[in-house]
DNA sequence: TCTGGGGTCCTAGGACCC
DNA sequence: TCTGGGGTCCTAGGACCC
């Protein structure tokens, strides 16, 4: 019996989400960029056919924005978050497990393909029900592991004869695929790895497959062996039907100015500390240490740099942000030195446990336990009205950190008041 | 002027224990 | 003079992913 795993790419994602609901869009350059409208993190094929590049400085494309009328979003993830959701309910009518790998990306299971007597034509019904129900464009890429399943999908986007669904079942195809991938975009090759394999003189996929065990083991340990092991066909790695729980949660923005007062700073930490206890709550943690980090930003050569972080204990595992607060502040006093312009602030969560273990061994004292009533009324008046409605003191109003977001959509599908109209 | 944010896994080496 | 060997835990750092 043969595994067989479909990978499900959104293209483009986000510039196509904000495409689905202004069809004026199509056709057209679509970019978008990353909080604090820094970089640009989507492209529509019109945009990455001028050249703009993912990660690209937004300032470094503003002339060709300007000349090609590039249609420019700030990022809109309430929009992204739901529009993938749909997606993800979509791909679950076609196989019974399912992994949400990333929030553009999912894994088929297909079972056995002995049982797909036409896999390529299953494979485009994913495609073209997608696309019907959700109005998002997918590639679709089949083989019989993940890492090949992953390569199968972007060569469907590269090949214009595949049209976005490629099948490597026969021995054949998939030799000439891992012959005409170079070796940098193989999942789980990054550009340490790429660089060293070059020096080796293993430029492609295939040269990748062929090497042996013990080389790949030394030089990029057993995660690399598993990639080998995928390429040559051999599954490696399972699905993930389950989402683990997550165990760091890390919450950071870079300021939209420079920074050098402790105040603003502590506002904006505030913020990011109480963002990260509801993520914490959300997945029904308690944290057990805290990490602040404070940091100037590596770009601005000429300055005086500065990072330091520092982390805490906590007496016990909490969830309270009241408690993160206090420790998040005073780690903040201690590592804040005047003279700086800082760039950056944030919080790490981690020694993560389940809420229901703390319970269970706090013997939840009075005080922990109007904390936990406090800060369940604070979720469920955030989940109802925004996550603005309830504000710790610290937060404070003035926030002059904050994110600056030029050019966001309205919330399409997930804000009654800022729903499409028909005209 | 303007350069994202959030994760995971693996390994090596030190501290410590018996 | 002789100066083991193995195990565990923790941490920092590296590499990767989207």
């Amino acid at each position: 019996m043969t595994s067989l795993f479909a990978l499900v790419d959104c293209n483009n994602f986000y510039a196509s989400c904000e495409r689905v609901f202004d069809p004026r869009l199509e056709g057209k350059p679509v970019v978008v960029l990353s909080n604090n409208d820094g970089c640009i993190i989507a492209r529509s094929n019109e945009a990455k056919a001028l050249g703009i590049k993912m990660g690209q400085p937004a300032f470094e494309v503003r002339e060709l924005v300007k000349q090609h009328g590039v249609q420019v979003f700030s990022s809109n993830y309430e929009l992204y978050g739901d529009m993938s959701r749909r997606v993800v309910n979509t791909l679950a009518q076609f196989t019974p497990s399912l992994e949400v790998y990333s929030i553009d990306e999912s894994f088929l299971d297909l079972g056995d393909f002995l049982a797909h007597p036409d896999v390529a034509a299953y494979a485009k019904e994913i495609k073209e029900t997608t696309k019907l129900w959700t109005g998002i464009p997918v590639s679709v890429g089949v083989a019989p592991t993940k890492t090949l399943a992953k390569l199968a999908n972007r060569l469907s986007k590269k090949w214009t004869d595949a049209a976005g669904v490629l099948v490597l079942t026969e021995a054949q195809a998939i030799e000439e695929a891992l012959q005409r991938t170079a070796v940098e975009d193989v999942w789980g090759i990054g550009r340490q790895h790429a660089q060293r394999l070059r020096q080796q003189g293993v430029h492609t996929a295939l040269d990748l497959r062929n090497l042996p065990d013990a080389w790949v083991k030394k030089h990029m340990a057993v995660t690399g062996l598993r990639t080998v092991r995928e390429l040559r066909g051999e599954p490696c790695a399972d699905l993930e039907l389950e989402v683990p729980a997550k165990q760091n949660i890390c919450t950071s923005r870079s300021f939209s100015r420079p920074l050098t007062e402790l105040t603003d700073i502590e506002e904006a930490l505030a913020t990011h500390v109480v963002r990260c206890a509801t993520k914490l709550r959300k997945q029904h943690s308690c944290a057990g240490a805290l990490t602040v980090f404070l940091t100037t930003s590596r770009f601005a050569a000429k300055e005086q740099q500065y990072y330091d972080s520092r982390t805490a204990r906590l007496p016990g595992p909490t969830g309270s942000e009241l408690e993160l607060l206090h420790q998040a502040r005073r780690l903040l006093r201690g590592m804040f030195r005047h003279g700086y312009r800082y760039n950056k602030t944030g919080v790490i969560l981690s020694e993560l446990v389940p809420e229901t273990q703390v319970q269970l061994t706090l013997f939840g004292g009075e005080q922990s336990e109007k904390q936990a009533k406090l800060m369940q009324a604070l979720d469920s008046l955030r989940d109802r009205f925004g996550h603005g409605v309830v504000k710790n003191g610290v937060q404070g109003t003035a926030q002059r950190w904050i994110m600056s977001q030029e050019h966001c959509s309205p919330c399409y599908t997930t804000r009654l008041d800022e729903i499409i109209r028909a005209r």
